[in-house]
DNA sequence: GCCAACGTTGGC
DNA sequence: GCCAACGTTGGC
């Protein structure tokens, strides 16, 4: 089990769209990047990640989960962008803003905070568990 | 809306 | 294979 983070502008696909998909989930496509290419074609189907509002709003918003393992992108013909397919799971009872990720010594190293402009991060468990604690989860999977 | 950071492209 | 130019991302 693998923990991971994806970014989206919220006027361009939002959680509450993503919410509107409920489990037959929705292909997160559109990545032109290599590094967080790589990160979905590393993803398993039943692996988390959290959901984060870039631009707007500035917080980790809800946990997804992967639905369907790496495939190719149906919005280009290029056969170098891969994308998979990501399901809502629940609601951040507490959304978890940046600010209070920075503020965290615990998560200094999180790629949130190290690698800013990349769209797809891989979270290791304890920041996993940390940012649960932060949004008022106890147990993820019992969400 | 600005601008810093960073990834990508393309000339050499 | 280097590096300058350029485009995009994303916090502020």
């Amino acid at each position: 089990m693998a923990y991971w983070l994806f970014k989206s502008e919220p006027f361009k696909w939002s959680w509450d769209q993503q919410k509107a998909k409920g489990k037959a989930g929705e292909e997160w496509d559109g990545i032109r990047n290599y590094q967080a290419r790589n990160n979905m074609r590393a993803m398993k189907v039943g692996d988390l990640g959290f959901f984060y509002h870039s631009n707007e709003g500035l917080n980790i918003v809800g946990i997804v989960e992967i639905c369907v393992e790496s495939h190719p992108d149906s919005t280009t013909d290029d056969e170098r962008w891969d994308c998979v397919d990501v399901k809502a799971v629940c609601d951040m009872p507490e959304p978890v803003t940046l600010k209070a990720v920075k503020a965290n010594p615990k998560l200094a190293a999180m790629s949130l905070v190290t690698s800013m402009r990349l769209s797809v991060q891989p979270v290791t468990e304890d920041e996993w568990l940390e940012v649960c604690r932060m949004g008022g989860l106890d147990n993820p999977p019992t969400c």
